[in-house]
This record gives structure tokens, C-alpha cells and sequence, in this order.
DNA sequence: GCATAATTCCCAAAATGTGCGAATTTTGAA
DNA sequence: TTCAAAATTCGCACATTTTGGGAATTATGC
């Protein structure tokens, strides 16, 4: 665009506060998003329930860990919130407002296996190149195969899928037969152990309580 | 507008991210805010210092308290970070994505008493009535009073100004001569008992070492 | 103090958003 | 399942808004 146009622009988002200038660095992104990003975690009525349970979760298996909780925005899954063991647990890249496609990663994966088939049908085609480069599958029905398992299982494990050496646990929080959020279990190797099968449990009794506590309350469904 | 204006920007905001639509709820805001609000913390250099050093300050003090972190915009003083005691803390109102004018609070009192005399005068010129009803000032003299006393003090204790029965002792980060931040320490009245000038002196060296490990590294102050 | 760069201002042309009514889809009740 | 009412999208002519070039002004560095 025209230095005017650009000039103006960004006089304009400075005024509405996406942009905020800096001395001698130009600018950064305005304090309007920390605003906003406030309104967000307040109105989520899913944060203050799978905040208490997540802490609970990592009372119950590891303090070497951290719970996440994620939430599915149209084709990818981000994470909305986390809580850190207490004990020394590995560095996490997977924070809130980091977003991922819906085939990398337990919380991903959880997500993408519990969607109604339509929705599930319609990612398949939308994106067949990616899933079989990403889960190495050869069509859709060995994918729905996948699909089903996971269901069935009601819990997903990967290992070094987000980051080297780490291993994730997740399980879906679902509310009126409609997965609303995915809530995991990130640890080292190391710190998992033998303790699997029993963290899977721990993990799939989280996400139930979860989804229990909010079907009690007023029902958000996010579309 | 009209209707169809309506539907269009709504469904624009929605494909931009910005509003997301909820299942017979109407709209929410969106994930892009969450997106922008990671990028933001992730940019902001400030943060992983100060987190560090609050820390220390409530491991040095009290831990029925929360440390605060807060940043100059326009006329407000926003809330960045913030980091809990591990003892019964009061709830703070006062959290990251929030923003108090810069005449309440005794963060944004000792911001506000440290901005160079070009810009307070400005401020004082904008809002001289907000002013005489906040602080009870007849005029500038006075103010301009009250401003060096902080000056001098370095620091502001302010009591149920921002919430009731809740204490606050603030420090400013000075960096090339500029105030770029605020830290502060919030605690119910009980449990600042009559520590009131040791919590001062340790607020103060807080603010202090923030500012010097600033100035070390790569300096962005905030315009 | 001066030259150069950065920024704002102004205005006609271009383009984008607007609102109307019609067409289509969704919803809720029978 | 049917049907009417409401909700939503569509298409289009028109008007407001945005755009970019260049002049004018202001900041910056030497």
C-alpha cells in the first residue's frame, strides 16, 4: 500500500489500541489484546471448573507434569489454560493461545476422533494430503478405523508428536454428545514410567468430571 | 446499520477470528484475542524478569500477599502480570488485562508521580477535575506537591483505594530516566500487621533490580 | 544550522461498504 | 411431516469511504 495508507492504518490501530508504539522499535501489539484476552477467560465458565479438576489430576498421578486443557476453534485445537506440578516438570511450548491442526498431538487427536461424523467427514476431504503425511493412513476407512478405536478408548497417548521426548495424555470433555474441549496430561518419559494405563485412567476421570460439572450448569457450547 | 451490514461484519469478525459463534448463545469473542494476548507475553521481555524477581519479593516478605506487574498505556496503568503467594491470599480484582486510571491504586499513583514534568502536566491539564475528586487537590501547587513527596519516597502505599481492606505498595521500574512499569505488593490489612516500612523497603529493591537487569539487556521502553 | 528523512495534509479517483428488496434457508409449533 | 414465520443470505445500484500521489510540514542526524 501507499506510505499515507500505511501511516494512517497504523495511526488508527495505535488509537484503538492494537498497536502500541515503542521508542526507536516501532511498535508492538496493542494493550486492546490483553484487554480482550481478559474478557475471554472471564466469561469462559470452563476455566474455574477444569482449573480445580486439572490440579486434582496432577495431585492424583504426577507433580512432574502439566495439565492442559484445550478448546477446538474451527480447524485447529488451542490451548485456553494450563496448570504446572509442583514438582520439576519439562518445559512446555504448548501454552494458552497456542493453536495446533487437529492431527498432531493427544489433545488434538482426541478432539478430531469424538467430532460428529459429518464434521469428521468434512475435515477428512478438506485435508486428506495432511492426515496421510501426519497418521500415515491410506484412506478413510482405515481412518475411521482410528477414529473408532480412539472413541472407543475413550483416551489418547502420544509420544513425541508436539515435542521430542515428551508423552501426552487426553481425554474429551463432552457435553450433550458434543466434544466442547480436550483436557491432557504433558509429561517427560521418564516421568511416566510404567504408570500409563493407571495416568490414562486419571486422565479419563478428569475429563469426565469436567464434563459433568458443566452439563449441570448453563450449557456454552461452542459451535 | 442494517441488517445485512450486521450479518456481514459479524461473519467477517467470525472468519477473522475475532468473534466466535456459540450454539444458541449468540457470539463470543474470538480465539485471535487469545492468539495475540500469547504473542504479546511471549514478546514482552519484562515479563520473565519481573515474574522472577516477584517472586522473591513475596518470598522475602509475606506470601498472604500477590505481587503485581503493571504497565504504562495512554492514561491507564494496565495490569500485565501477576504472581500468588503460596499462603491465603486476599482475591485480587486487579489482574492482567486490567486497567486503572492513573490516579487510584498505588501503582498507578507511582507511575503517574514519576512520568517527566512535560507529560504530567498534560495529564493534570485533561483531567483536573477526575484529579480534585480522587486526590482532594485544590490546584497544581498542591499536586505537584504531592507528586515529590512520591518522588522523593519512591514509593506509594495506598489502603482500600482499589479494593476494600486491601493494602498496596508500589515501586516504580525506572529505566533511562523513564518510568516504563510499576510493581507492586497487594495484601489484606491484617496481614501487612506493622511491617509497613520493611514491605516498603523490600518493594523499592525489587523495582530496583528489575530496572537494572533492563537496563543490562536490550532497552524497549514503551513511548 | 542544514540537508535528509519521516510524517502529515489535501484532494480527486477508485473502490469498497451500504442498504434495499427478493430469494433462500432455518426454526418451531402443530 | 407440514407449514408459516423468522432468520439469513444474495444481488445490485448507489453513496460514502478509502486510497495514493504529491505538496507541505515536522523531526532527525551530522
Amino acid at each position: 500500500m501507499s506510505q499515507s495508507s500505511a501511516y494512517r492504518d497504523v495511526q488508527e490501530l495505535c488509537r484503538a489500541g492494537f498497536l502500541d508504539p515503542v521508542l526507536g522499535a516501532g511498535y508492538v501489539l496493542g494493550p486492546a489484546f490483553i484487554e480482550y484476552d481478559r474478557l475471554l477467560r472471564q466469561g469462559d465458565t470452563l476455566i474455574p471448573i477444569a482449573s480445580r479438576v486439572m490440579r486434582g489430576l496432577l495431585d492424583g498421578t504426577t507433580q512432574r507434569a502439566t495439565a492442559i486443557l484445550c478448546r477446538r476453534y474451527r480447524d485447529t485445537v488451542m490451548c485456553v489454560h494450563q496448570e504446572h506440578g509442583t514438582g520439576p516438570h519439562p518445559i512446555t511450548t504448548y501454552e494458552r493461545g497456542v493453536a495446533m491442526p487437529l492431527f498432531a498431538g493427544a489433545s488434538s487427536k482426541v478432539v478430531l476422533a469424538h467430532l460428529e461424523d459429518r464434521a469428521l467427514k468434512r475435515i477428512y476431504l478438506d485435508s486428506e494430503d495432511t492426515i496421510r503425511a501426519r497418521l500415515g493412513h491410506g484412506d478413510w476407512k482405515a481412518f475411521k478405523a482410528e477414529v473408532r478405536a480412539i472413541r472407543k478408548a475413550g483416551v489418547v497417548e502420544t509420544a513425541s508428536e508436539v515435542a521430542a521426548g515428551r508423552v501426552g495424555i487426553a481425554a474429551p470433555v463432552v457435553v450433550n454428545k458434543q466434544v466442547i474441549a480436550g483436557i491432557s496430561l504433558v509429561l517427560g518419559e521418564d516421568a511416566l514410567g510404567s504408570a500409563s494405563t493407571a495416568f490414562q485412567q486419571a486422565v479419563i476421570a478428569a475429563a469426565r468430571t469436567i464434563s459433568d460439572e458443566i452439563a449441570q450448569g448453563d450449557t456454552w457450547v461452542a459451535r
